[in-house]
DNA sequence: TGTTAATTTCTGTTTTTACTGAAATTACGC
DNA sequence: GCGTAATTTCAGTAAAAACAGAAATTAACA
């Protein structure tokens, strides 16, 4: 499968962007290879499209596959695993958002938990000190919290949220 | 220089974060350390706390500074230079929002908006390939326009904002 | 201006991460 | 159940990133 210029520009750049937040950069750039397939693609074709070996794309696949990122779907008459992207940025965007907060978020927050309370035990610690690590784990949760409320929202109010933007601001203080 | 339990932990659960996020280690660390600081440290201090060697806190020192995140100060008497982090976290989450912005995000809007050019000349990219680099420039258009509006409100009023959470959908639609 | 402290730059090394290709395993069709 | 296709695992290799220590530079001060 050869991809147009666009096609590997963009998923280059996705590597690339991958790389620099964390990310495998074959993962990336295979997420993205997905994500602008127009039919599922098996691991052969992504291998030869990508120029990697069969194996890595197979770690990568289930790598993808654990983020809830790409799904398997079969074809009628063909043995062989076909892979698939989510297609709706929205839909990406908070699934990233959500798995990164397990994986990252969640822990740091126990461990700034615990970092409180062990503080708050060792008079030796200096109030500054305790007050700083305070300070962030109530950002933290202040984020945290925040984020589980926009989960709830529908995705048109989100949109019309982010658009109103600043006005958002006089609608919270009235006589401002 | 010698940290306490709870400094310890929180320093090195910080260089493990950063690390995921695709910044080096001995940075996120170095970070934590001074944020935690209360007052300003010199290189050699520092070097000798985290047992890094003294040209590399030099070269993460640079880092923190290109960021933002971290000035030097001078302490009379002493000609070494000394270090001091921004102490407010919701200071720190904005510069490197900022920061990450110019540097990821910025670049990644340039190279969409060229793929999206290229793409409407070239009449053999399939049109779904066209729609899906449409949607992810216009997302992240979407982001960054919205961030640019938080980036105007005041800090409290951020605060409230993100505490009211989802109430906010019934303030926009007044009639749902 | 010479001496020393402080800092930075640079080169080679170590460590970590990513990756390949082979071998092993699993799934499938006959 | 046997043979083959497909996939995964694994061990060794390659590439990249991080790092230390030496050398070079800069800055301070006498």
């Amino acid at each position: 499968m050869k991809l147009s210029t666009v096609e590997q520009r963009f998923v280059l750049h996705w590597g690339e962007m991958g790389s620099r937040w964390g990310v495998n950069r074959t993962v990336a750039q295979l997420h993205a290879l997905l994500y602008l397939a127009t039919a599922p693609l098996n691991a052969e074709d992504i291998a030869e499209t990508l120029g990697v070996a069969r194996s890595n794309v197979s770690t990568s696949l289930k790598e993808l596959q654990s983020w809830g990122l790409v799904k398997v779907v079969h074809i009628l008459g063909d043995r062989r695993d076909h892979f698939e992207s989510l297609h709706d940025v929205w839909d990406i965007f908070f699934v990233i958002l959500e798995e990164r907060k397990k994986r990252e978020l969640d822990p740091t927050l126990t461990t700034l938990r615990e970092c409180v309370l062990e503080s708050e035990e060792d008079p030796e610690i200096d109030p500054l000190v305790k007050e700083r690590i305070e300070q962030t784990l109530q950002f933290l949760e202040q984020i945290t919290g925040w984020y589980a409320q926009m989960k709830k929202m529908d995705r048109a109010s989100m949109l019309k949220m982010i658009k109103i933007g600043i006005k958002i601001q006089s609608l919270l203080n009235p006589k401002g």
